[in-house]
DNA sequence: GTGGTCTAGACCACC
DNA sequence: GTGGTCTAGACCACG
């Protein structure tokens, strides 16, 4: 369900963090759903339980999850909402910040689009790739 | 001639890296031409010589600088192209990974390419703001 | 009659303590009178009934119930008083520290007024939203 | 200069965090002043780094403490002016809060500025005493 | 059982 | 030297 890698640079917190939103994403966790607790998280991952608790408080702060006292960890009403926001700003920053590094290299703005095509039509070959 | 921003989440050696691949780009530093020493900029940036070594030891595995024993750092022939074409790769590279973030979270195609085009819009108006 | 908000910070037993005192102080609840069994108010709450038997023994503890072994739970003779003066004692000290609070911050003493008569205001304000 | 109860409910990472912000109301550390490093304050304080780091990290997201990395942990600039909005905030909300609890027990209104006269002058006493 | 907090000690990139 | 991250193991209040 989730794999993490370690020998990322990308601190196993985040890329925690970030699993369970894919996740929400697409519908395998749903609003009200327990997950699982940090002890039984942090053993199958074969991590330290503190590096799960992380995780879930950052994940509490953004309102994603909810912890109710004594009982467990909850996908909180509204999680799915606010989690495709925040990835749907992602996107529209990162974006923004190439396309302002294009134009400081005069790369051209077609150069660009031409690029982004490519890009879907990689990923295009990935899905055939894979079927 | 260069900014650096200490409290910048990117390392300040890569920060200085950027900033000489910026002015090669503008032809501010051209083919040849020497680029001050690691102690000189050191203390021009009031920065610890190690980072600046660093920056330059960076551009030369790169093939952007050139040191020549006993006479200092240059720039090294085909700089410009060079650094033009990893340019292109990085945008290329970091426009590839915002489209399989997108499409990871069922972003659609044409959200992304409004996306660019606000950030264009964005661009111009800066411009304008500026003049 | 009773509602608990368990993701809410404060503990499920101070909750319902809470919640005895003020029907003691509307008069739904008067001395002599008989509260429900412990398994019967977990039951209803859908609580672990451990819960439910540390909010009784807080309550005794603090003179308001009165268990009589073989029969049950009742509101004790005076406990209305006792509650009062208990929440009288609980404002004046959460005023107390507030104030202390604000000096050392150095926001003066009117602001804290004004911040009062303002609180009072936006009470005014939801009772008339309600009716 | 930093006391920390350890025997308080309050978590220790809290009460260094608490203290930083009454130093820079104090304006005993002011925008721009270094602040000790999370080793250096945790062999004062006899606590471990990790306690510190949380604490300075929490205020690093509220935009009081800025960190430049490899060189330090910062007063950010316009930080006491976020201390102070924050403090007057969680005042006023405090405030509040006790005006809603009186108001829900039937607790006069004069009763309670009464309280916050006594607390002053309680206060006034306070400073005699020491004096 | 649950999560929250703390200690102890380690490794890393960066300056 | 700096902060950031992680592991390991412990204690606590709460349910």
């Amino acid at each position: 369900m989730i794999v993490i890698n370690t020998s990322n640079s990308i601190p196993v917190y985040e890329q925690i963090g970030f699993k369970f939103k894919e996740l929400i994403m697409k519908d395998a966790l749903r609003q009200g759903e327990k997950v699982p607790s940090v002890r039984e998280l942090a053993t199958i991952l074969t991590l330290n339980p503190n590096t799960i608790s992380k995780a879930y408080s950052e994940l509490e702060k953004e309102n994603v999850f909810e912890t109710i006292r004594g009982s467990g960890t909850y996908i909180k009403n509204g999680a799915k909402e606010i989690v495709f926001n925040s990835f749907k700003a992602k996107i529209k920053n990162d974006l923004k910040l190439v396309v302002q590094d294009a134009e400081n290299f005069h790369i051209d703005h077609n150069i660009v689009l031409e690029y982004i095509s490519e890009a879907y039509k990689e990923l295009k070959g990935d899905y055939n790739d894979r079927s």
